[in-house]
DNA sequence: CATGAAATGCAAAACAATTGCATTAGGGTG
DNA sequence: CACCCTAATGCAATTGTTTTGCATTTCATG
């Protein structure tokens, strides 16, 4: 995706990531600014969950885009439902995109705080169902995170 | 473990949990003081995670310990094995101890910030393995959070 | 019980998140 | 296309924790 075209209110790809999450924010009320295009173009384009500095000091950003501006657009998307905040080990909350039918876990090394994806099957499921029952809590998911010392920290 | 004996040097019941985690602390260099003892039963103690600020003002310090004090110690546990942190929803780091051979998952609310352990058959462990051969990973160890609403909040 | 290292308390600094407010800019309407 | 209302933005200030510096106290050991 690095070149790209543009996205008006009337250029729609249906096969673009950007174009669907665009979609998506619309229906729920956004408007399609500048600010929302980048944060949502640098989210997917990176292959593991950003900070609010990572993202706000992004080269990607057409044009600067202030911290407070991004920091509300994460917080209304999280609510929304288009990204998920993860709490991972340092004191910084992770952003991520929520591709829908995808999930994902994380390797995480304690020492240099390097992120992977896993591409694994998760085994956690039918658990969720299970706990979903019991606890009577609604809407549940998980996060599951590896962590521990990668071979250039050990 | 409402009342207790003294914990010295010399005074030692091996079923104590709290002699255990003493014990385990100062082989690893700790000096045994009020203050560590305190943070130490108040971990014990707790069914849940507990952050910094529940710690430093805990009603269980006997001696009101300084933040930074506690701070420091939870540091130095956690570089010790002998506590763990994690990286919950909101800001705050979570401390909880490390009971050898347990381990636990959780479920968080999102909306009230509630925290219960899960008594469950964690199906992570196998999984767990094989990440550390493919990955080159070493000290691998997981967290397993389930976030959604509960009841009260739904 | 003297001694050196570790631990502590207090205050300040560092950091990331969050909010208030005045201004700007989508986007729907006439 | 001009106009209006409201959402979005930028900047600055605030909050809520974590983290560090330093002088003092306390532990553990010989």
């Amino acid at each position: 995706m690095a070149k790209h075209h543009v996205h008006t209110k009337t250029s729609r790809d249906p096969e673009c990531l950007l174009c669907q999450a665009l979609d998506r924010s619309r229906e729920r009320g956004l408007r399609m600014t500048k600010a929302l295009e980048d944060v949502l173009r640098i989210l997917i384009e990176s292959n593991k969950p950003l900070t609010l500095a990572d993202i706000a000091e992004s080269k990607n950003l057409s044009s600067q885009a202030d911290r407070a501006t991004v920091y509300r657009l994460l917080t209304k998307l999280e609510k929304l439902g288009v990204i998920r905040r993860l709490g991972l080990h340092d004191r910084a909350a992770y952003y991520t995109m929520i591709f829908p039918g995808e999930h994902n876990d994380y390797l995480v090394c304690t020492a240099c705080g390097s992120i992977d994806r896993l591409h694994i099957e998760c085994p956690v499921g039918e658990l969720e169902d299970e706990i979903a029952k019991k606890s009577k809590f609604t809407q549940l998911y998980h996060e599951l995170m590896f962590f521990g010392l990668c071979p250039k920290c050990a």
